[in-house]
DNA sequence: CTTGTTTTATGATTTTAATCATAAAACAGA
DNA sequence: TCTGTTTTATGATTAAAATCATAAAACAAG
């Protein structure tokens, strides 16, 4: 995250982005930097059956897509607003010229790109290996830490739709609702009225 | 790829490892940055059961284990070395104050963590919906660009075991080898002497 | 050279998550 | 408030990769 008054000095303009509206799409070259403001962004690819696999969700104040923009490779998947959003644009050369100027903001794209390295290490081990209720629960604890799930007093509001979690994890929405329940059984998580806590 | 002067400026000292010493164990933290002169190192994760999950192997003049490092976290994999190796270690604080004073340097380190994270979001994409023969061949074409396959008359050699195309893209050895079988009746690669050419 | 290990190979069987079918509850929009 | 869509739910069936078993070829180490 990089703060906005910095943003805004180098040429960011705030924009807004209707819920389901397209950011930017699989293939195209990236052009801007993106900065949330407001509201949560989803990245994620479709195979081709058209099965969707979710590669993150982003909120306040974070980026996405700055991978490909400093590789100038194409977008390996869609961006698109999941809530109505607000969205800072910095086209590239101007954040270039940002990074270059200002050495403590590489510090934090590496930490941030080093973060989101991070979760997709774990992810990808997981995945390959590791049976459905590993997986979903693994996510869970990821999400507690990283996505904005809000503390109640049942617990952890788990603010996915079993869909979600299973684009998330390569599961099947069935198979998600049925590893949730089997995970409610062993008191692992709680359901309360349909929605998950832990 | 950080200038090898540039780090034994700092203070980086030469060490050896050989074929199956390990370099550093998951759960262990990061001490060090670590560059390779010349060998093979692999960064893999066990699950409950024993299954090995490769996240990536690693040559030449390629640096690894950088993520937890930035993040004062734990390391979620284990690195060995393949082959006989020699690594550069840099201390950890002496590799923060070459980061400081060399501005450059940042910006290899995030195109390379941006490099990385782009293979792990396709990589992930695939292992949660495309089927093995799509999974084995993205992984090899990925390979032909990233690791050091060479050319040969044949097309190029791919130079992975099945086990390990297994280890890398989450399928076990006999469904590589079926499926690598699969893909050269189809004319999309070749099988000479039990060797994979694309 | 011999021997132990790794790698490739193949067939048979099993397991597990995907798929298919169907529906109620909840929610969102007109 | 009616209606269409999304989300959660459950049972039955299927398909596909994992597992199990076994072995030959290749390689590595002594």
């Amino acid at each position: 995250m990089i703060a906005i008054e910095v943003l805004e000095k180098y040429g960011a303009l705030k924009k807004s982005f209707d819920k389901s509206e397209i950011v930017f799409e699989q293939g195209n070259l990236p052009t801007h930097y993106y900065q949330i403001i407001s509201g949560e962004i989803k990245m994620s690819n479709y195979n081709d059956d058209g099965r969707e696999f979710i590669q993150g969700i982003f909120y306040k104040d974070q980026s996405f897509g700055e991978p490909p923009l400093f590789l100038n490779q194409k977008y390996p998947a869609n961006a698109i607003a999941v809530e109505n959003a607000e969205i800072l644009l910095l086209p590239k050369n101007n954040f270039m010229k940002l990074l270059e100027e200002n050495p403590t903001v590489s510090i934090k794209i590496i930490e941030n790109l080093a973060q989101r390295l991070y979760y997709k290490s774990v992810m990808a081990a997981e995945m390959s290996t590791q049976e459905p209720e590993h997986r979903v629960l693994k996510l869970i604890d990821h999400g507690i830490v990283y996505f904005n799930f809000k503390k109640e007093e049942n617990g952890y509001l788990i603010n996915f739709t079993r869909q979600q979690i299973g684009d998330l994890t390569g599961l099947r929405v069935e198979t998600v609702i049925r590893t949730i329940k089997a995970l409610e059984k062993k008191g692992i998580l709680k359901i309360i009225n349909r929605k998950v806590y832990r």
